[in-house]
DNA sequence: CAGAATCCCCTCAGATACTG
DNA sequence: CAGTATCTGAGGGGATTCTG
């Protein structure tokens, strides 16, 4: 399986629909921490069923670390990003560059991680 | 659509199957230039249809530019990495970096593009 | 609030066969 | 050699409903 390839599964990995969206909303937060109703919110189109799958394979691979307080109720939940999901941040920082000098597509964008983003 | 932000489309675009292996083949042939069948021996399991797509999704993009030479039969097509081809490769070079030192999913990678490759 | 469980659609990629 | 055409299956993601 040349699917196997290390650098090709993680591009494949954060290609996934939302989930390099999720990473930079994290990466937005406060501390780098959003709760799942935020990014829920924040995320226009995101389904829930989909956040809370892109959330666990975050954690699953330790780019995010997830909190939860259950001394209210409803509990809450935060996710976090870890050492790893910041430094993949500086990584997608490169390839943005990249983005905005060739212009995939010649595509005109208008939204958040381009050029007055946080990126 | 969040779908439309340029650092998302391009990271979903060379996400595509197959598409970052043959950025390297390419990368990794003299002139980081190779054949149709050069690719597809390389490539072990890749289709023809799919190849071909990928390729011209590269024209198309301007990562890739095809030559064909006609004068001899059957004509040969040779595919080159562009100046944002090989911009790219530096920046996919920065997510292997990242993916060495992380290990999405601990792979244990044998293949072309990790340790010993000429990323 | 933060999910889990179903159902459904639709795209992507594989297999195969054909052509200039 | 370098493709194109057609068919098919699997899986990813959307919509909706239910629960601790």
């Amino acid at each position: 399986m040349q699917d196997g390839c290390t650098v090709n599964l993680t591009v494949r990995y954060i290609a996934r629909k939302w989930t390099l969206l999720i990473l930079l909303e994290l990466y937005k937060g406060g501390d780098h921490t959003r709760r799942f109703s935020e990014l829920k919110s924040c995320l226009t189109g995101i389904t829930q069923k989909v956040l809370s799958a892109r959330l666990k394979e975050l954690v699953k691979e330790g780019l995010v670390t997830k909190r939860v307080d259950d001394s209210t109720f409803p509990a809450k939940s935060e996710y976090t990003l870890t050492e790893s999901g910041l430094e993949i941040i500086e990584v997608i920082k490169g390839m943005k560059r990249w983005s905005l000098k060739w212009k995939i597509a010649n595509i005109e964008c208008g939204c958040q991680d381009c050029s007055q983003c946080v990126l």
